[in-house]
DNA sequence: AGCACGCCGACT
DNA sequence: GTCGGCGTGCTC
């Protein structure tokens, strides 16, 4: 067993093929099968095994009164277990390829980095279908895409059928009847219901199902309804990796010859920005990602045993001397909003993808919310017409999901686009990963196993020699501190790629300073706020306002008694709703219509207490009437697809005015938008969460990019922050795009404050009715943390706490910290700590969260 | 986690 | 007289 260590420390580079020795069952002797089982007991479970199996392969068992799916994970010829109550297993799936070898060490690194059973981590990486037997021919059977098509003779049937009154229905008709065909995904974005309605259709015989084959999907669908624009694809190729000699192509920076594959040039010719110039940041990053591929292909050619030193010897890689000398740090792309991130990105993966011994390559490329970024999907499907691309992530069909997971299994799909849960996928030609917006908070798993995705992508690169490229503008100090100290190989992109971009112009507004000159400030808007919308009313541009506080207001409140609109189940205060006239709890979703008068002393003047968008949005409804105004928040995007519609109408330049939450800084360009506005960003200024001023500084880097995409005409784009706190140091380092500084000043903060990435945590939470409960399980826990066994001096234990949101849904809650800045004791400590724990039968939930984000 | 078995209250 | 509450206990 390698040490469970930190899975992006590359110095702990981990061998695990001897736990897996090749043990087959000899024919006639009764052979013990291992199987991981998803149960928080943390063994594998025996089976008599009966014919052959290999590791990784998913089996059918008994387990208790139920039959269950299983991987097996060790192949055996004795068992310790009681012979009695040894088992047979049911069923072997021998039509699905087992799991490879790294897809295994994986989930057992998973599984012991994060203190959780094997089976408990790896059965639910694996879709939902993949561990319902009875779906198992079916799946085998489905390899491709589910597409409709109306019927032969039907068309005039269907429409006949469908009155124009159903209009997402007529919609959904009429895509059918223009497109030809459609796919689950294109179906949906037509009709929220189209799964159910296409049901029926097919039912009655209008519509038929067909499974079109990957590899003709793929041809199909290119240039045809993408909505991208310019697309050639149609034109006969030469096949990928048959030409390797010099075809003209120039090589992004001079003085490396390396060939290049003659598929990189239609690559290159292809989409928009694929014969762009690149800027020298680009050039240089792509340079250093083709060279690491380079290395990476060498290195699976050479002897199973040669050793890392060697491999890393043999190549003048980028990377500066690191002290342990890993075979591939990872690279840290550091690229401001707009200097073409993304570029390199598709350049790196053609370049994976294309490279000469890697015929079957793979590459995954993670996003921190895939309904946030269908651009990238686009992009990545328009620069790679010919190349199988599926997508992995939350909001996907469970067959979807399950035919999108068997193709990268099988190696069919070459590109898997994905979130957080694609970093799990079984992926057996994988070559290159990429994760994007690498500091995004949604990479970290946030219930069940609180695995961070960005970090499991690290190791598994790691394990497989792999390049890894995190990309950001505004990294995450760990990663900084990381690309700091030579343990990752920074990519720096200062300059933006598109020439008449500028970066925007960030400047205060100082809100103690509006007051005092007792100038009016509207609903929480500044005279200078609404100044600057209004010149970008006049000349018909975009401005977007920035406000992370859905509903209208967060309290309602009565001037008479002090009443508050508490929730009952949560220590929170239920967030007034205008529009839909309701009080909502945003942490255990509880409802209730808006009191006419106070609950308490029956005061009919109930005030509502602070702004959220809806508010914000009202209020310049009444400033600018003419004005056309959208809102983006959860809420407003509910409905599946709305999102997508109130984006194409704020692209289509059909909203003046746009507000909304944190949703609006993540991926979307808006050319249009010359004017950014943050609303109110002070609460996190002063949080008690020692992580708060880097989200923020992340977020509003991120928003302000949205301003600074296009230019006015007569400067760049404006970013104004309302604020009580001007002369906070983190304004200083935003106005000036200075990431780095700002970087550095909370790095020397956390360092002597001695807090990540110094040293290294996990969270015992405790939950329970009663807050004494958890409280006393968690000083229980703290006891045995001291007992002789497990003290370590290195290790440090904090009082437990109840939370700082105590009661959730009628849940109270609690949490102690275990730091220590050596991660390997840490780890150690926590693996023995968890068995006392689990023996001990305390009346609570409780759970631990390695590397916790939020404490 | 499931899913049993297992003994004590309000209902057809 | 049953249906059903969730308290322990086991799963190769």
């Amino acid at each position: 067993m390698t040490r469970a260590d930190d899975p992006s420390d590359l110095s702990n580079a981990s061998n695990d093929d001897a736990l897996f020795p090749a043990t087959e069952p000899r024919t006639g002797v009764p052979a013990i099968a291992r199987v991981a089982l998803d149960t928080p007991l943390l063994t594998l479970f025996d089976y008599r095994l009966d014919q052959a199996a290999s590791l990784g392969q998913l089996v059918q068992v008994p387990f208790g009164r139920r039959q269950v799916v299983g991987i097996v994970w060790e192949l055996t010829q004795r068992s310790e277990v009681d012979p009695k109550k040894l088992r047979d297993v049911t069923s072997v799936w021998h039509e699905l390829p087992p799991l490879a070898d790294d897809w295994r060490d994986l989930m057992q690194f998973a599984a012991r980095y994060y203190q959780r059973g094997i089976g408990e981590v790896a059965l639910p990486a694996l879709p939902a279908h993949l561990r319902t037997p009875m779906r198992w021919p079916r799946l085998l059977a489905e390899r491709g895409v589910q597409r409709y098509r109306i019927a032969q003779g039907a068309l005039s049937t269907l429409m006949d059928n469908v009155p124009s009154r159903l209009r997402a229905q007529r919609r959904l008709a009429e895509g059918l009847a223009q497109a030809g065909t459609l796919d689950a995904d294109e179906a949906r974005a037509l009709c929220s219901k189209a799964a159910d309605v296409l049901k029926q259709w097919a039912a009655a015989g209008w519509v038929v199902v067909e499974t079109v084959p990957y590899h003709e999907a793929v041809l199909e669908s290119d240039g045809a309804d993408e909505g991208h624009e310019g697309e050639k694809a149609d034109e006969p190729r030469a096949p990928a990796a048959t030409h390797d000699a010099h075809d003209g192509v120039e090589r992004p920076t001079a003085g490396r010859n390396d060939a290049l594959p003659a598929t990189l040039a239609d690559i290159l010719d292809d989409a928009d920005g694929g014969t762009k110039t690149l800027t020298a940041g680009q050039a240089d990053a792509v340079a250093a990602i083709h060279d690491a591929l380079i290395a990476a292909g060498a290195r699976r050619l050479e002897p199973a045993r040669a050793s890392d030193a060697m491999a890393a010897a043999s190549h003048a890689s980028a990377a500066p001397a690191t002290p342990p000398s890993p075979a591939c740090p990872p690279f840290l792309l550091y690229g401001v909003t707009g200097s073409g991130k993304t570029e390199v990105y598709l350049r790196a993966v053609a370049e994976a993808l294309h490279a000469r011994e890697s015929a079957h390559a793979q590459v995954l490329v993670l996003v921190p919310e895939i309904n946030l970024t269908p651009q990238l999907e686009g992009v990545f499907r328009a620069r790679f017409p010919r190349e199988t691309l599926v997508t992995l992530h939350s909001g996907l069909a469970e067959g979807e999901r399950a035919r999108h997971w068997l193709a990268a299994h099988r190696g069919e799909a070459r590109i898997v686009l994905g979130t957080r849960l694609a970093v799990m996928a079984s992926l057996p030609h994988l070559r290159l990963i990429v994760v994007d917006e690498e500091h995004d908070p949604s990479y970290k798993q946030q219930e069940g196993l609180r695995y961070s995705a960005r970090d499991l992508a690290i190791w598994r690169a790691n394990r497989l020699r792999i390049p890894v490229v995190l990309g950001s503008a505004t990294p995450s100090l760990d990663s900084w501190n990381r690309a700091e100290q030579g343990r990752y190989v920074r990519l720096a992109m200062p300059e933006r790629a598109t020439p008449d971009a500028v970066l925007p112009r960030v400047s205060l507004i100082d809100m103690d300073i509006e007051r005092k000159r007792q100038r009016v400030v509207h609903e929480g808007l500044s005279q200078p706020l609404l100044a600057a919308i209004r010149a970008r009313l006049e000349a018909g541009e975009q401005s977007l306002l920035f406000l992370n506080r859905r509903g209208y207001a967060p309290v309602l409140n009565c001037d008479a008694c002090g009443w508050i609109s508490d929730c009952r189940r949560c220590s929170a205060h239920m967030v007034l709703h205008k529009p839909e006239r309701r009080l909502r709890c945003h942490h255990c979703g509880a409802e209730s219509r808006i009191p006419h008068a106070c609950p308490d002393c029956g005061n009919l003047d109930l005030a509502p207490l602070g702004r959220g968008t809806q508010r914000i949005e009202e209020a310049l409804a009444e400033h600018f009437p003419d004005a056309r105004l959208a809102r983006i928040d959860a809420d407003s995007t509910r409905r599946k697809g709305s999102a997508q519609a109130l984006f194409a109408q704020v692209h289509a330049g059909e909203v003046d005015i746009l507000i909304g939450t944190q949703m609006v800084a993540k991926g979307h360009d808006f050319r249009n938008v010359t004017l950014v506005g943050v609303v109110n960003a002070d609460s996190a200024l002063f949080s008690h969460d020692f992580r708060a001023a880097e989200r923020l500084f992340a977020q509003l880097m991120q928003v302000a990019g949205r301003a600074g995409r296009a230019a006015r005409a007569d400067g760049p784009g404006d970013v104004l922050i309302q604020t009580r706190y001007a002369s906070h140091p983190l304004f200083a380092s935003l106005m000036r795009h200075d990431y780095a500084g700002f970087a550095a000043q909370q790095l020397e903060e956390r360092r002597v404050a001695l807090l990540p990435p110094y040293t290294h945590q996990a969270l015992l939470r405790a939950e329970a009715r009663k807050l004494d409960d958890a409280m006393t399980f968690l000083r229980q826990a703290r006891e045995i943390a001291a007992e002789p066994a497990l003290h370590d001096p290195r290790i440090s234990l904090w009082d437990p706490v109840p939370m700082t949101m105590v009661r959730i849904a009628g849940t109270d809650r609690a949490q102690l910290v275990v730091e220590s800045p050596h991660r390997g004791a840490l780890q150690r400590f926590l693996t023995q700590w968890m068995s006392e724990l689990r023996a001990l039968k305390a009346p609570v939930r409780w759970h631990l969260e390695v590397d916790p984000l939020e404490i």
